[in-house]
DNA sequence: TCTGCCGTTGACGTTAACGTCAACCTGATC
DNA sequence: GATCAGGTTGACGTTAACGTCAACGGCAGA
């Protein structure tokens, strides 16, 4: 359990470049801290960058990515930014639910065509 | 239910726009027939759009959503076609199965997340 | 016949999400 | 002390997935 990782430690773990990496703070998604010159980077930070990389599979942009980080930033300011957050949670939420249900769909159909395929393929060897 | 659409009756109903049509057709994934210089989509056609919409909600680019189509069709042409297309449905679902336990997670962080902010807004309002 | 509306084909512009490359610093090691 | 593996900041290139715009055709209705 390190509690600190250089960008090539990271870059490792995820199987991603340290371009990426530094990319992802440029557009304000991270901000480690610095020993020098070189990035530091703290559990905490790992963390965004986890979150970061489950937001590409799921296929949400950046910036939805960034607004998913706040959700878990103790910046809670005032009542109007706390509706705005509850707002794109609840956004988020259906954007999953939606996927899911378009995950279902197509596992079934990928389930026939799986079946097809081996019919096809017993059919040419018999 | 009708039999025939055009390029419009589609934009309207999936809201997008006739161009990002056309661009599906131009890459392959689309091939409406023609009435003189008009493109007319069948309801097979249809399904193929709905297809690529719902891939592209998954997040899968466009050649994914093209060899997913390619499932469908009856084009199963010699064993070794049939095999490698088999490995590309395994493998879809393996995304799928990746994205659905993604998912699974995030709705519990979300749920949490959320859970904060209501307890903050009602510590507000106190 | 003229005005709209719907359709067409290019050609070029745009944005997100990086990759690539150059030019540089820096501490460890042989 | 030279080399070398790691780090840094720009600046520019690239790809996917469209948007935008220009220039045009066809046809239904006033």
């Amino acid at each position: 359990m390190a509690t600190e990782y250089s960008i090539s430690d990271l870059a490792a773990e995820f199987d991603i470049t340290t371009r990426t990496i530094r990319f992802y703070e440029e557009k304000g998604l991270l901000a480690p801290q610095r020993s020098g010159n070189s990035r530091i980077y703290t559990p905490a930070e790992r963390t965004k960058l986890k979150l970061i990389l489950r937001g590409k599979r799921l296929g949400f942009t950046l910036e939805e990515s960034r607004s998913i980080i706040e959700m878990y930033d103790p910046e809670h300011g005032n009542s109007d930014q706390l509706q705005s957050l509850l707002a794109k949670i609840r956004e988020k939420q259906a954007h999953l639910e939606q996927q899911l249900h378009d995950i279902e769909v197509m596992m079934v159909d990928l389930g026939e065509a799986e079946k097809n395929c081996l019919d096809a393929i017993a059919a040419e060897e018999a």
